[in-house]
DNA sequence: CTGAAAGCGCTAACAT
DNA sequence: ATGTTAGCGCTTTCAG
């Protein structure tokens, strides 16, 4: 059980270990029938070489690690499958840290990742989405950066000048919003989300800005804040319909929070898409499963985290590209959302 | 940028490496004010020791690492957590590694995550799914356990005695069939998996020994094979409904294939459940999403998660608790089974 | 084409 | 309480 070394193998085929070492890696001509002695050897004792001494030497793993605060989000996931592909291309093994959008976690694992010398890091979520980062953790990351190479995904550290790539989330708001517009809809909410994240503030600003280039007056009521889940979807839709002057379209956060919505909507007895239409965001499989189908914003996550990657590839490789890279939403309608009932407001 | 090491912060101190690792580790007393010293120009220099260099001397990285066969799926993701935690209390740290369900990309995982010495490997799906699996994949797990400790999750290598843990998947089918029956219902299909994967095969045996149990003929084609996904689900109902002799409840082999089942039943204008009743199996967040919700079987997808890495760990530190650990599944009533209608068959 | 030897960064005896 | 030293398992000059 003890581990078999390149010496061990060396020994018993009667060489060197530099020379084991070079069939293993092909560094350099070996005889035909040393080379085949060494590898009957090798493939008869199952040798593997150890990594960490190849990589203590070489001073790289070959790994990159992603953290993502909500792998239970299908939306992370998707960003996840998108970003190993392209390591896998790329021949980086690629390895998922889960920091359950706890900061101390982040931390942690910054720190474990650095220790066990991954050759870069790719961060989602967390304090890359707060409207006002703590001092102490964006200073982290960015004396982090200087150790190893970085990327912000859908997330930033103002000034730090961090590389990152992102969606466009105003920008996708606004293409929601225009359409719930283009439909007739005149009294339109945002719903979910909450205010410290700049994920949510960017798209009311989006959100804003489309009522206003329309000629809507803004109804200071009409943004409900409160949160990502399902269950906060249908708790703030609740309040919603029970306002007076309630809205004819919804657009909500993200996909969770519009299922929430749409719950909610149909046990008070709406039909949806006929007396409230919603929108989601994200386009994950939830806008697919539910009845009816969920129209709604994609932020092309495959992408997403395949760009990720191959940013932080070339970070990696020494080349200096550090302008930010925006991917442009889009917005796909199905049929939770449909012309204003034009009877009512 | 060329990483400082330890000596560095030696020279620095003016004392010998082997104190700078004494405090680092607190593996030996040290004079106050040397370990003072020493911890300053740490800070100072953000130093982080080299985990390579130190594993590769201990013989552990205090890593675990777990291959899953579909992230996207949300019941991956659930154990993931429950997994996550567990290992977090144990002190280890914990890499999530996706095989796509491909069985050469297992191999590469397997092969790969030996090499960088993990102390432990949890594995799920692919392979251990399979009713027959080959004998050199087989085999290649059984020689892999020799090196590195791995707990299989809800799967087997039969005959290879490997450890695992399980949920019963029989007795979850038992208990959803039981509960379509006790609902008045005799014409009752199963819906969606494949015949090689013993997931499969486990749950129609679940199936088929209550049909019988209970006095219910078995009808060659009420047992509908096709695969595991959303579509999958709607294209199977389809061609259920157009059947004559239509079963009036659907047992499905998962949420995904449940969800399409449902789709598939209101598109041809029937309710759930007055006009037919459908379950499903995980009870996956998309269960909560759906309306009307999905009654199904949940498989305590964390605790599954936690008792993995609970047993690897023991496995890790010696312990050689070989014994398989099988989990009781549980039915969740909701809304989308109700009494059969009477009318009919 | 192959071997000898140094060293990657750290820890753990063994001294002092 | 601290320093010296010998590796952990591998790759890589430098010789031959």
């Amino acid at each position: 059980m003890t581990p078999i070394t390149i010496y061990d193998i060396a020994k018993e085929a009667g060489v060197s270990s530099a020379t084991v070492s070079r069939v293993l890696n092909n560094t350099a001509p070996v005889k035909a029938s040393t080379r085949a002695k060494i590898n009957a050897i090798i493939e008869k004792h199952q040798f593997q070489p150890n990594a960490l001494a190849r990589s203590l030497l070489k001073r790289e793993t070959g790994t990159i690690a992603i953290i993502m605060p909500d792998i239970t989000n299908p939306f992370f996931p998707e960003v996840f499958r998108g970003a190993e592909n392209e390591a896998r291309k790329k021949g980086h093994t690629f390895f998922l840290c889960n920091s359950a959008g706890d900061y101390s976690r982040e931390s942690e694992y910054l720190s474990v990742l650095r220790e066990k010398r991954v050759d870069g890091i790719i961060f989602l979520g967390g304090r890359i989405n707060l409207a006002q980062c703590p001092p102490e953790l964006a200073q982290e990351m960015i004396e982090l950066s200087r150790h190893v190479p970085i990327v912000l995904v859908n997330g930033n550290i103002p000034k730090s000048g961090l590389p990152r790539v992102f969606t466009d989330e105003a920008k996708g708001a606004e293409l929601a919003t225009q359409h719930l517009i283009d439909l007739g809809h005149r009294n339109v909410a945002f719903l979910g989300g909450l205010e410290p994240f700049s994920t949510t503030t960017a798209k009311v600003k989006g959100f804003r800005a489309t009522l206003r280039r329309n000629g809507i007056p803004y109804r200071p009521n009409s943004v409900l804040y409160g949160g990502f889940s399902i269950t906060d979807g249908k708790t703030l839709m609740s309040r919603l319909l029970g306002m007076e002057d309630r809205p004819s379209a919804v657009f909500c956060v993200n996909d969770f929070t519009a299922i929430g919505a749409i719950k909610a909507a149909m046990e008070h007895g709406l039909r949806i898409p006929e007396d409230i239409s919603i929108v989601g965001f994200d386009d994950t499989l939830l806008a697919n499963a539910v009845v009816p189908e969920l129209t709604t914003v994609t932020q092309n996550a495959n992408e997403l985290g395949a760009l990720s990657v191959e940013l932080l590839h070339r970070l990696i490789t020494k080349d200096k590209a550090r302008k930010p890279i925006a991917l442009e939403p889009r917005l796909i309608v199905r049929k939770s959302t449909g012309p204003a009932n034009r009877s009512e407001g």
